[in-house]
DNA sequence: TATCCACAGGAAATCAGGGTGT
DNA sequence: ACACCCTGATTTCCTGTGGATA
């Protein structure tokens, strides 16, 4: 990371830029969003995709249906794939093709606005303040009238994000029946989830018409993974810039990790940046190596500066203890009195009940940042009993960096002040 | 063996902040 | 100005629970 702490020259440094090596030819090969013109070792679910919407091309309507599998196993890119094949041989019946990633567009309402803005091509539906009817029913009339005699398939990525809702499960209902209220224009619901145990929380009359088919798709094997790699790098990497084993090696790190062949796309490009940064005219595995450290720091980085700050606190509540109280045993509790003692601090941040902390940590544990573990302690309750996961220093220097905390990072909390006995209850003593 | 602690975590309600059309 | 909409964050209310202790 670059700072203007000593003496960073920036033309230099552009001069340097240019007249060093160059190691890419097309970057963007190797991000998520670039469909490639051959997908290697994802035949089988090409073949079964494009059977199930091949209908559409004579007028049909393919009937709805899931897509299995966990990250970077291609669902995606093989969806996008086989909707740019098909339509090439549309002429007369160009069917429509809405992505909509339900990570990003996660509510009914924006699912909704989102679909009828795209069609349209521009933000026509405001991103708040309507009736969801009223855009329902704008949106039949706009499907009608805009897509006459040919299908709109809905691809809804991540979808498990939002059949946990009461809400979520409406929508997709509602979208499944879209077809009653329309005369004609068709659509195809497709959705996507790395979860395949999701169908539990998916509502019975929603499973009826999107579950009953799907299509699974397995984990790469390192072999798999370096066709990928070889294949994207190719497009990706001027001549000669890769030496020899570093994508094998990309391959066996991704591999390590079920087989995700975005992260192992990453991998090769951050390793790519890495040399390029140096100035070496070669990708080596070295680079390759230190690309796997610097992207799970960057992503942890990036996880913890994009949380809220009341989360972020909850994470300083958990440093302060694991700083302070040498061998403290990290207990939920802990964390509120803490958590409320840091927001007392701080002007301007409420003060938080115990439920939403719970809820907090939850998150925390999830991100994997910290690990918890649910125990009981007899008469002397239940609780959930926290680590972190992650290095102390190195969550120092992130907090450091965030504004509101940055402050309260060397202060002792009372309950380690006061270490010999805890007020309402004797955990501590009876587990330290 | 009944009790009781210190929570976990589900469901619904509430609130504030961004909007709408009339 | 007014009545109403959607969302995300949070609170309120609640039921459930493992196992040491009385």
């Amino acid at each position: 990371m670059l700072t203007n702490k000593d003496n960073f020259n920036i033309d230099d440094f552009y001069k340097k830029y240019i007249n060093g090596p160059q190691i890419f030819k097309k970057r963007e090969a190797l991000e998520p969003s670039f469909v490639p013109y051959e997908l290697p070792h994802r035949d089988n679910e090409i073949e079964q995709i494009a059977g199930k919407t091949a209908c559409s091309l004579r007028g049909g309507v393919p009937s709805h249906f899931l897509i299995y599998g966990k990250t970077g196993t291609g669902k995606t890119a093989t969806v996008r794939f086989v909707s740019q094949k098909l339509a090439q041989y549309s002429e007369e019946r160009k069917p429509w093709w809405i992505y909509i990633n339900c990570s990003i567009v996660s509510t009914p309402y924006r699912i909704l606005a989102h679909i009828y803005n795209t069609i349209v091509g521009s933000e026509q539906i405001p991103p708040t303040g309507l009736p969801k009817d009223v855009i329902f029913k704008k949106l039949l009339g706009l499907l009608d009238y805009k897509i006459k005699n040919s299908v709109c398939f809905f691809v809804l990525d991540e979808i498990d994000l939002i059949t946990d809702s009461k809400q979520g499960n409406e929508i997709l209902y509602d979208l499944t029946r879209l077809d009653e209220n329309l005369e004609l224009c068709k659509t195809c619901l497709i959705g996507i989830s790395n979860k395949v145990k999701f169908k539990e929380n998916l509502d019975p009359r929603v499973i009826s018409s999107l579950g009953e088919e799907h299509i699974t798709f397995p984990v790469y094997n390192a072999q798999e993974l370096r066709d990928i790699l070889e294949s994207r790098a190719h497009i990706a990497f001027q001549e000669d810039t890769i030496s020899e084993g570093v994508i094998g090696l990309c391959a066996a790190l991704a591999a390590e990790e079920h087989g995700d062949a975005r992260k192992a796309l990453q991998l090769l490009r951050k390793a790519g940046e890495i040399a390029e940064k140096n100035h070496h005219k070669t990708v080596t595995g070295d680079h390759a190596r230190k690309a796997k450290q610097e992207l799970e720091r960057d992503h942890i980085i990036d996880y913890i500066k994009g949380m809220p700050l009341q989360a972020q606190l909850v994470l300083t509540a958990i440093y302060l203890i694991s700083k302070f109280g040498k061998d403290r045993i990290i207990v939920s509790g802990d964390i509120y009195e803490v958590h409320s003692e840091l927001t007392n601090m701080i002007p301007g941040i409420s003060t938080l009940t115990r439920r939403r902390i719970s809820d907090y940590i939850n998150e925390l544990h999830s991100a994997d940042i910290i690990s918890a573990e649910k125990k009981s302690m007899g008469y002397y309750g239940r609780t959930k009993v926290l680590q972190l996961n992650i290095e102390l220093k190195f969550l120092e220097t992130i907090l450091r960096d965030i504004e509101k905390v940055k402050d309260v990072l060397n202060y002792k909390p009372i309950l380690i002040q006061n270490n010999k006995v805890r007020i309402s209850n004797s955990t501590f003593r009876r587990l330290g």
